[in-house]
DNA sequence: TGTGAGCGC
């Protein structure tokens, strides 16, 4: 079934203004570096793009909630000005509920802007308690 | 104009 709207990535090339190509060294070591333009692997927490800066938390949950059972929900804000960063995670029950939820919720509106859902990158944990606050290291 | 394409403390 082809997506009926285009993802977030795919749009940044209609914003790019370039009119010179870029040295192809240069292109690809940061393709290299780059994340594969493939979509994340399906996963219970989704990525929830293009908020309308007054969308909060419940109502992102009360919105994703009609597709399946949503165990956590968040909207990013800035901590010190309280803002809305204009996106947030949805994190369901199972992965078909998570399915269901980007297949109901991706393109659609809410809050009078067109909302982008998509799987999660997977994030690793910044510290570990275990290691005294320190990330390992390969010391062993 | 927290009018943006952004992955969370």
């Amino acid at each position: 079934m082809p997506p009926s709207v285009a993802a977030p990535r795919s749009l940044r090339r209609l914003f790019s203004t370039s009119s010179f190509f870029p040295p192809p060294a240069a292109a690809a070591a940061a393709a290299a570096v780059a994340q594969p333009r493939v979509e994340p692997e399906p996963n219970t927490n989704l990525f929830v793009s293009g908020l309308s800066k007054r969308t909060t938390t419940e109502k992102l949950r009360e919105a994703f909630s009609q597709f399946g059972e949503v165990v956590h929900a968040r909207v990013v804000s800035d901590r010190i000005s309280g803002y809305s960063k204009g996106f947030g995670f949805v994190r369901y029950a199972t992965l078909e509920d998570a399915a269901k939820g980007i297949e109901g919720m991706n393109g659609k509106y809410l809050d009078g802007w067109v909302i982008f859902a998509e799987y999660a990158r997977p994030r690793p944990p910044p510290a570990s308690p275990l290691n005294n606050g320190f990330p390992s290291y390969g010391h062993q």
